[in-house]
DNA sequence: GCCAACGTTGGC
DNA sequence: GCCAACGTTGGC
């Protein structure tokens, strides 16, 4: 199943994925988002990553999922702003899959412009009040976004 | 287990 | 910087 993933760009940008090629999407403390990420995130799966908290909002590129499974490194980490003292080793709460960067938009697909898409009204990250920060993407909204990403 | 208070997210 | 949405915390 596809997905979406929020970054702040400040924090994390596409740019830096670029450079690192494989990443730990790590730091994500929700619970519904950490199932995701250990329950349903698949190799091989796209991933979407979509700048937050930024000008402009959107979609600026495309990832894959190449390891799942493993603990949030961070979560065992004292000097960590994302340390959790409730996660063991033997029982992380945390988990960070690793993904690969596939590329980089030649222009992000705004907020406005997927607001704009009458076939994306359905769009988790679409839907009102939704601050998770990973999300499901059907195929045929995948595909969608990648042809706006593609038609710039 | 309820729910008010509080903190965070994130668009604007 | 504002504020709506909503997750989490903690007293009871």
């Amino acid at each position: 199943m596809p997905w979406l993933v929020k970054t702040e760009p400040d924090v994390y940008s596409i740019d830096d994925f670029a450079r690192d090629k494989c990443t730990f999407w790590d730091g994500v403390r929700n619970y519904q988002a950490r199932n995701f990420l250990r329950d349903d995130f698949k190799v091989g799966d796209e991933v979407l990553v979509y700048h937050s908290n930024c000008e402009p909002t959107g979609v600026v590129g495309l990832a894959q999922v190449a390891k799942v499974g493993l603990p949030d490194l961070s979560q065992f980490d004292k000097s960590s702003e994302y340390y959790d003292a409730k996660a063991t080793q033997t029982q992380p709460t945390w988990f960070a899959p690793q993904l690969r960067f596939v590329r980089r938009f030649a222009a992000p697909v705004t907020l406005e412009q997927l607001r704009a898409t009458p076939k994306l009204v359905k769009l988790a990250i679409l839907r009102r009040g939704n601050r998770l920060s990973v999300t499901p993407v059907s195929s045929a909204e995948l595909q969608i976004i990648l042809g706006l990403a593609g038609a710039k």
